[in-house]
DNA sequence: CTGAAAGCGCTTACAG
DNA sequence: CTGAAAGCGCTTACAG
């Protein structure tokens, strides 16, 4: 302002290809030395978006929320986007009007859906509808490659199966996650066509439901282990779901992994925190929410850049103490 | 707009005291009619105040960052109030520089702030100049009662030191957060006051520093444990550092809580998952984020009304099954 | 390539 | 108790 134009600081800071070299260095300068932030509220009247990226979640986790976070935060450093947490149920009757509300209201520069409400289509229609980017991460393709950040489950479980038959079990039992949960499908596929390619099949009486929770793997392990026949190996849907399986495990005096071998999904804090630590199959969450708000931020550029590509998450068995062969 | 007034809807919307309740009721019934919903952006721009409060935080542990989360998002829920979060590093060279330009650039209603970042008083000086309000959570009074949360963990780590020393141990270890935690040094003072209330004292080969990280937990324990003399109860700064003391003594093959008592700090869901159940002091971290946030949104309306009150937490032992008399 | 005008959707003084 | 004006700090068309 002090030395030469007025408001072609702005065309400066949004910059517009149409400043002199020689001004754009000046005004550029200037700014940074007296340390001037543009005022993002003022600027999101303006360009009727706010500076603001949401993370909308229903996922009971906390380690699973907390991963992601981190990893949209990592992205985000050093941008002067923000980050509004929105935490939702599905099953509310007002789900919909509240999520109405809150996206037209926050006109939001993007969001990053999890699962499961990643996998809500009439929430993704909604935000079509008020033309707010989103990106969706879910454990297969469900929409256009370009808002999608696919980490195929099914082979992660397919890597596990695969193990657990490797190593001589045929008891093999599968605890799934809710099935409001395409992952808990998905995991569900890939853990029985695997062991299938093994000769093995996943019988009736030793496929679960469980709600990704600590408490429903605890239930889930009671009934498969008091069994007249008892599986020798159990895959639990998420880590969380395993440390349920621990604590009957242990209750009963049951040995793992001689007596129950145990794989877990997430590779999370919580599988660390067990003894014997939990094989698990790994899931890089933060890794995921920095490559989602990325994607995020590269929506706009690249408008149909020829580059529709998916973002492909590939999940690993990560093998640890919990896996070993059955006793015979 | 449809019918009588105009900008007295602004009136309405921010309950101003001079509007026939005739007119206000009649608007109000149209704003619901219609689903009318002011801009955020809009209004925080007129206000020269957002309509975000954020979190500030430096906290390792995540069940500690979501729990909080939670808590902060109960109490603004049906507000207009949106949730910021926003992690930092006190150490960085940049820390302050990156707060001062957080801080001004978001005209936040308010912020809330939690241990460590909560303790530091050039944040608070920043936050005071800028005129944003703000609720630090801490373990002592560190500041004007009517913005803080005071967590008294003196008292909560005093009932861990009282519980172990009843049922009989004498060689009893500590193994505290990293001294930029104030919560580190209240509980260390609590738990050797009530050592010492009990006849018993903390020796200084008992007295480990740990970082509230499972891996320093490890360490400490893996040092106290290999002691010639080692103790028979370990009171840990908090669940995650006891889990590391839990896996130590697993790998030594020491029967948890036959041949080593564990007392843990948080009451995490972490202490749920451990083997046996952790004894811990339970600190109700969710409702501390939601009465935090319940304060800060009062700090606007009751302006020096005579209760300038601090809100406190009393922590409570949990005991469970990590505890147990030592074997003599 | 750069400036003067009008506007984003609300609010605060200011008159009535 | 209610309206007409001016402004929050930026931006988009619009002229030069």
């Amino acid at each position: 302002m002090a030395n030469v134009s007025k408001k072609t600081v702005s065309r400066v800071i949004n910059n517009s290809p149409f400043v002199k070299e020689e001004t754009r260095l000046k005004v550029s300068a200037i700014i940074s030395e007296v340390g001037f932030e543009p005022d993002p509220q003022a600027r999101g009247l303006a360009f009727r978006r706010s500076f603001l990226v949401g993370m909308i979640y229903d996922n009971p986790t906390p380690q699973y929320i907390v991963d992601l976070q981190q990893g949209i935060l990592d992205a985000m450093r050093n941008t002067s986007y923000g980050l509004l947490v929105h935490p939702c149920d599905r099953s509310s009757p007002t789900f919909l009007r509240d999520m109405h509300s809150f996206v037209e209201r926050r006109k939001l520069f993007g969001v990053i859906l999890t699962p499961s409400i990643s996998e809500d289509d009439r929430l993704v229609r909604l935000l079509q509808e008020f033309d707010c980017p989103y990106i969706r991460v879910a454990s297969v393709l469900l929409d256009n490659p370009e808002t999608m950040v696919v980490t195929h489950d099914c082979m992660g479980a397919a890597e596990a199966a695969r193990h657990l038959a490797e190593i001589g079990h045929e008891r093999i039992a599968y605890i799934s996650g809710p099935p409001t949960f395409r992952s808990a499908h998905e995991r569900r596929r890939g853990f029985r066509e695997a062991l299938t390619q093994s000769g093995l099949k996943l019988r009736p009486s030793y496929d679960r439901e469980g709600a990704y929770t600590f408490d429903s793997g605890i239930e889930a392990a009671r009934e498969l282990l008091t069994l007249k026949l008892p599986p020798t190996a159990i895959f639990a849907g998420n880590d969380e779901m395993a440390a349920g399986v621990y604590k009957v495990a242990h209750a009963m005096g049951l040995d793992i992994p001689r007596e129950l071998s145990v794989v877990g999904y997430d590779d999370s804090a919580t599988a660390a925190r067990l003894w014997p630590v939990l094989t698990s199959v790994r899931l890089p969450v933060r890794d995921m929410g920095r490559l989602a708000t990325e994607k995020l931020f590269g929506l706009k550029e690249k408008k149909h850049s020829g580059e529709d590509m998916v973002t492909d998450i590939f999940p690993k068995l990560m093998i640890r103490e919990s896996t070993a062969p059955p006793v015979s």
